[in-house]
DNA sequence: CACATGATCGCCT
DNA sequence: GGCGATCATGTGG
């Protein structure tokens, strides 16, 4: 069975022996997941085959609490209902008129927080295939239609880390200067050492 | 390199 | 009616 919009050739690889993140993963703070994902692979099925990238730049959002936050003061809409749900469901949102934008959300249900998949880095290619959001869902074919879905079990999943754990490094989050106090919160993490980083590569100055 | 701008539309006020 | 968890392209230094 086909469903939704092809992902690039290019991220063609083989989860043969890597483990999927489990549920306590998801379950934990926001802050920890975002971490730890920076590593970890994002891995869609499509017609069969196994298409992914190894994810180097990440951001926490922290629900009511976090102005930059869809969920921001408790806001409870259609579109954000999937952030309430339990840890290890996907978030995606339309921005811009033009670009989506994927999440892993966190903690159990109820609690509306979520990491924001920001780059991740293709098997091969030229490294900003993946590099930026809007880009990231892009080549992986991620789109609206997949947002509130299950990552456990199902045709999108994430994998462990299967080299040595990365240089992460962290920065106040991109694109969020309308958020108060909030925009200068450390809530980015990214591979140091990877050139598949979009943005700056350091803490803004003020 | 650092900005500045247009594209384009769903969502929220 | 205004604007955004972005990107590609353009200008100037």
């Amino acid at each position: 069975m086909t469903q939704g919009v092809a992902p690039d050739a290019r991220l063609r690889f083989d989860p043969a022996g890597m483990k999927e993140q489990r549920r306590s993963f998801y379950r934990r703070e926001t802050v920890a997941v975002a971490r730890d994902l920076v590593g970890s692979w994002f891995a869609r099925c499509y017609e069969g085959r196994w298409y992914g990238a190894r994810i180097v730049e990440t951001e926490a959002y922290l629900g009511a609490i976090d102005r930059a936050a869809h969920t921001w003061a408790g806001r409870r809409t259609r579109r954000v209902e999937p952030m309430y749900m339990d840890g290890g469901h996907l978030y995606v949102f339309f921005v811009y008129g033009m670009h989506s934008c994927a999440n892993v959300v966190t903690r159990s249900e109820g609690e509306p927080e979520a990491v924001l998949l920001r780059a991740a880095e293709a098997p091969s290619g030229p490294p900003k295939l993946l590099s930026g959001p809007g880009r990231l869902c892009a080549t992986m074919g991620i789109t609206v239609a997949d947002s509130g879905i299950d990552l456990l079990g199902g045709s999108i999943r994430i994998f462990a880390s299967r080299s040595a754990a990365p240089t992460v490094a962290v920065s106040a989050r991109i694109g969020v200067d309308y958020a108060g106090d909030a925009r200068n919160w450390p809530l980015r993490f990214y591979d140091a050492h990877s050139a598949a980083v979009s943005g700056p590569r350091r803490m803004r100055s003020r």
